[in-house]
DNA sequence: CGTTGAATTGACCAGTCGGTTAAAACTGAT
DNA sequence: ATCAGTTTTAACCGACTGGTCAATTCAACG
């Protein structure tokens, strides 16, 4: 029912808790395989109190996306077009990395809604998500042709950054089945840091 | 309720088109967001009839996973310790783009999976999968031993195969929303290739 | 043809789902 | 203490879930 804009301090605390809850559950579960009861019981409230907060299942999950959409695409609006080539490909990378590390929920949220067509989002994908690859891979186009880094499809390019930093959190239950001993992420920014460097690197 | 031994053509015929219907559902909705009635309906079948030729919801999602997983592991398996280094690994690459390319709702099934913690197959990724991987590990561990082929942590390097190649099955709404226009992978060979003989290249 | 086992179905069930409602409990300012 | 507004909850609802069962239809073989 809260849309007045000052939140009260109840209200933001049982806003923030029913979001937390919900990350976790619709991030290990899916939009479908979530239930609002287990919500409900992870944010420590009755049903009906959660549906007091969010008008529906659908609403509290549209809200995470939104949001996490936002969070998604600021790593890669941070490359600087003025910067130096390898080191602005390789920051972000690592920032990447960094990501799947402290927010692996919000990673499988967001695979868990590509793998089942992005019903939610696609608009976001063909929109802003596109427009900001078209031009982070024109700055690269540009690096490459001024001979500063490798030639290689810049497209492609980005898809191996998402695919490589994002395989950490979304397979982590994988990598840390093969990986068992030390902490799975421990040597993946070393990895590549080296893969990027070797194939960038120009002639 | 078909266990003896020899399948007569009906039941062979039904029990396809229910795990052909199985596997589009399961791959795009999770085990828990698909209903045996949706399942029932793509492969033509009632429900009742349905569960005739499988005992349970679950036995349809694990007869897929257990097939799913040999499918899954073959390709790593053909990895020959006699066989040029650059040469096996590229080919291997290549088999795995390949199976993106002919089975990526298996690939999206698998992911599912994996995304909500492997709750079926754990047992398969921490037995079957780590030894095959280990023995794997081994074979690159001694190639690079031998200045054969760069050196790489050897683990990172498997996972980097995956995720690159599966991505394209995994998040192909994403990579379809960014590359308009061309088939999305028409080009990720070429790139996976070059990526990997960079990389691996013997300084 | 008739018969026998395999295949199919309509009707049904108990449990769970997302969501509603009306009444109760709580909160804070006066 | 009062009282208006906020927050919480018990009870409930219709739709859907996975699954059962008895009865029917079908296919094949003598």
């Amino acid at each position: 029912m809260p849309d007045g804009r000052p939140q009260t301090r109840i209200q933001k605390k049982n806003t923030d808790a029913i979001r937390e809850a919900a990350l976790d559950v619709f991030s290990t579960h899916g939009f479908r395989g979530a239930t609002l009861d287990q919500i409900a019981k992870a944010a420590g409230l009755s049903k009906p109190n959660l549906l007091y907060y969010y008008p529906s299942k659908e609403a509290i999950h549209v809200s995470l996306l939104s949001d996490l959409m936002t969070t998604w695409l600021a790593p890669l609006k941070q490359i600087d077009p003025n910067g130096q080539p390898m080191e602005e490909i390789l920051a972000y990378v690592h920032r990447k990395l960094e990501m799947s590390r402290d927010y692996p929920r919000e990673s499988r949220l967001f695979a868990n809604e590509i793998l089942q067509g992005a019903p939610r989002i696609r608009a976001a994908l063909e929109g802003d998500l596109k427009l900001l690859v078209d031009r982070t891979v024109q700055i690269i186009e540009n690096w490459m042709a001024e001979g500063r880094i490798a030639r290689v499809h810049p497209y492609h390019l980005v898809f191996s950054i998402w695919s490589l930093t994002q395989h950490y959190a979304d397979f982590d239950v994988q990598v840390r089945s093969v990986l068992t001993g030390e902490p799975p992420m421990t040597h993946a920014g070393d990895f590549l840091d080296h893969l990027y460097r070797k194939m960038l690197t120009p002639a």
